[in-house]
DNA sequence: ATCTTAATTGAACATTGTTCAATAAGGGAG
DNA sequence: CTCCCTTATTGAACAATGTTCAATTAAGAT
């Protein structure tokens, strides 16, 4: 029997969001089983439902801390270097870097379904808003007369492009579109994309209001 | 004991894929189990495995037919309208709509993990391909000069964009971003990345090759 | 009618998530 | 040090899962 002074309160519940994490990195969250992570952390099955409702609340704290780690791999591709394009792209490629080191973990974040009555934690939205912030802010920097409306709506088109990218490139699914060249095309869509606003700002700035004229596929938010 | 007669071997075939692909409908593949589609179509489940080798197996059949469906909307809004470019728009319109209306059949073609030894039909990617060549078709419209790498990167480029759009609007995943404008998002998106595209290819023709100037977010592919 | 072939069944299997009475460990009071 | 109370942990149980397979039964040929 674990001795119950083996680990505190925390600790177990620490341990158990740890290996489960270990856990789903290696084999996926789809092939894990309570008594996988029992045996991992040196349990039976029973205990994990002393500290936990359900394996899906497991899942939800391993997810807090995989968001945290995916936030801080685009923290660190924004110091990286230079001008706001530059760090959107390099952003960009830390998120499909992310996706493609851990593809269990990504899946884990936009794949797996979680029960209605599950409560998903404060913490995890908190997180992914602070990274939306991240984009906008970036955004904000390269067209400072954006309006609020604009600039969500940038971030959203920027944020699910990127991330459309990612979810084809996962592996294992009945579609699948994994290409040699993911990184080129992330580079293509994003930076086409900020090029053409970039030039809406500008005409906007330009012409007082209401610009853009140029083509018939120019526009962006009529 | 259901006759031997009620079907024959291939319209029992047909009955077991038609009846999942209502149940994925309308609970989502991971909420189905066997006993489910036995009852549905009035046999026991044991003779499901006398049509097909595993319920993965099955789930594959009816992610061909959520495909062809998934093609025949998007040719739908081809026909319906205009330029290159509202096509394209209309294009991802239709995507969009289609993931809304079958959230679950659209997880099932892109989320639903499927085991190694399972055999993909040769048939899906089939359509997978002709529907890139719908988006192929009015990017080289739009751009008659664009070389094959360009136009592959370019609906590479849009198809992940506007799927990011569609699998980000997906519901009770861990990570959602549901929005009240998705539409918009996926427009702006679309018409941004098309009017910078269009534009690189004009200077390309006027300036010979390798064109591209106007600020440091203009380019595409280097 | 009888035989042959094979579709269908239904009972079984191991494995799953989850529950809960029984157990045993730890800390506090005497 | 001993007893007791609280509670973490166990391990056996549960229903439900995908899957298998011998037994059954139906259909068509002889």
């Amino acid at each position: 029997m674990a001795r119950r002074s083996d680990h505190t309160k925390e600790e177990l519940r620490d341990l158990i969001v740890g290996e489960t994490m270990n856990l789903v990195d290696d084999f996926g969250a789809t092939n894990i089983t309570a008594r996988d992570i029992a045996a991992r952390i040196g349990y039976t099955p029973g205990t994990l439902y002393t500290h936990f409702d359900n394996l899906g609340a497991i899942f939800l704290q391993v997810a807090v801390r995989i968001l945290v780690r995916l936030k801080a791999q685009i923290q660190g591709a924004i110091d990286s270097a230079g001008d706001p394009a530059d760090r959107l792209l390099e952003m960009g490629y830390a998120y499909l870097g992310f996706a493609e080191a851990h593809p269990n973990w990504f899946a884990l974040l936009f794949n797996h379904k979680v029960k209605q009555e599950q409560v998903v934690p404060a913490h995890l939205q908190e997180t992914v808003d602070s990274l939306f912030d991240l984009v906008r802010a970036e955004l904000a920097a390269l067209d400072p007369k954006a309006t609020a409306a604009e600039l969500e709506l940038g971030v959203r088109a920027l944020w699910s492009g990127v991330h459309g990218i990612c979810a084809l490139s996962l592996s294992d699914r009945v579609v699948t579109q994994r290409w040699r060249a993911d990184r080129l095309v992330l580079k293509s869509l994003v930076s086409h994309f900020l090029a053409s606003w970039l030039q809406a700002a500008r005409s906007r700035k330009r012409s007082g209001l209401a610009g853009g004229s140029r083509t018939r596929a120019t526009a962006g938010g009529e």
